[in-house]
DNA sequence: AATATATTTTAGATTAGTCTAATTATATTT
DNA sequence: AAATATAATTAGACTAATCTAAAATATATT
């Protein structure tokens, strides 16, 4: 059995490894986790040792197929409790976060699958991001960073890459939600901002650093 | 903060308190927590430094008001998490007690607020215990041991006593569940086994060791 | 190649929760 | 009232998770 510590960690540890191949190094996991390197060491030991990653000393760590199984079943979870929140019990996408961290943790296999039906078998979540299948198969989600875009097409709003609730906050304030379609009128090629027109015709000026955390699809598709 | 472990003892000290002027034991904490007499000890120190408990040594614990409402706020989440598993997603009243363990730990206020609308202000979970309301306040809920029925007279089953998924299958096996009337038909004065006749016309036994776990009301009211 | 810097690991301590074994207090019996 | 039995507590040790400070290793710089 897996401890709620254990699974954080894991968790962290496959959020780092996604999309590269170079190993995780124990600093990044003491960032991402808020902790001490020390305390970092301490738990690398003691997930190899249940072979849920593997681990070179001071050449960081990679998660198994084992770990990453484990990892996409939490995470499935967690996707799962967030559609329940915010579809159900009618939370905004900004308060479901810390609730799903302590909800995925809850054991039952079962829970999962019959709370997986009852909400019709969503495929992603209130953010966007895919749900992994009872299999921990994560279908890829098509969508691409907003930075990617080109002018004069038209997109949807499909998710995003940060999940604090500030960030969520300051998305829903200008209306950009998942689903919402834009057109992307310009983007200036000195500081990189864009401008959107919306749904509503209305137009948004977004910085480089906002565009970077959101995720969209050609309108279309 | 209270941890989970500490909301567990708590509540057992709770569940052992109610209707007794006398201090809980801690032989009886230890056994209904599975766990030693010593660890008992060093808990109870934990729970009476945060003003939870008071204790004497020797002389076994009382739960304090602080203490009791922070129990039924557990006790609330608990039941409500219940009502939730087998109204909501299907599971039979024997299998959602070990769930709810779990999920009553889920710290989040609104969510309770939230789940409790959502399941339309439920009075009473599957096993017809009285769910606390959000001021901790619990309804008494009028029934009484099925040992002190009287002949020829007509009961709802309400509730039980013993909450173990092997007694709760027993009951579903002989067609015993909360809402179920029944015609007390006989009680024997030797051994005071009791003869039921159900809804179905069907007849069953009951030996004393099961009625007393067994909770019903006077039909009709 | 030698030194400086940054990163990682180890060593040692702390807290929560648990245990066994030994001790102490209370209750019961004679 | 003393002896015995029962119950509760303390002492000491263990694991999981954490920390700070010191030591070890890797990387970068000159």
């Amino acid at each position: 059995m897996t401890t709620t510590t254990e699974e954080n960690y894991l968790k962290a540890i496959y959020h780092l490894s996604t999309g590269r191949s170079e190993a995780v190094l124990t600093s990044e996991i003491a960032q991402m986790m808020s902790t001490t390197a020390a305390s970092v060491t301490d738990m690398i030991k003691r997930l190899s040792e249940k072979n849920l990653i593997t681990y070179e000393r001071y050449k960081g760590v990679r998660i198994t197929r084992k770990g990453e199984k484990l990892a996409l079943s939490i995470i499935r979870r967690h996707r799962l409790w967030e559609v329940f929140l915010t579809d159900i019990l009618k939370f905004q996408w900004d308060e479901v976060h810390e609730m799903a961290e302590e909800l995925e943790h809850v054991s039952s296999d079962e829970l999962v699958t019959r709370l997986d039906a009852f909400l019709g078998h969503p495929r992603v979540d209130p953010h966007g991001d895919p749900i992994p299948d009872a299999n921990g198969k994560l279908q890829s989600s098509g969508h691409h960073q907003m930075v990617n875009c080109e002018p004069n097409r038209n997109y949807v709003i499909s998710g995003v890459n940060d999940h604090s609730s500030a960030f969520l906050q300051f998305m829903s304030k200008k209306g950009l939600t998942p689903g919402v379609q834009f057109k992307m009128l310009e983007i200036d090629n000195y500081d990189k901002s864009m401008l959107l027109l919306l749904d509503d015709g209305k137009t948004t000026y977004l910085s480089h650093e906002i565009s970077k955390n959101i995720l969209v699809r050609l309108h279309g598709n």
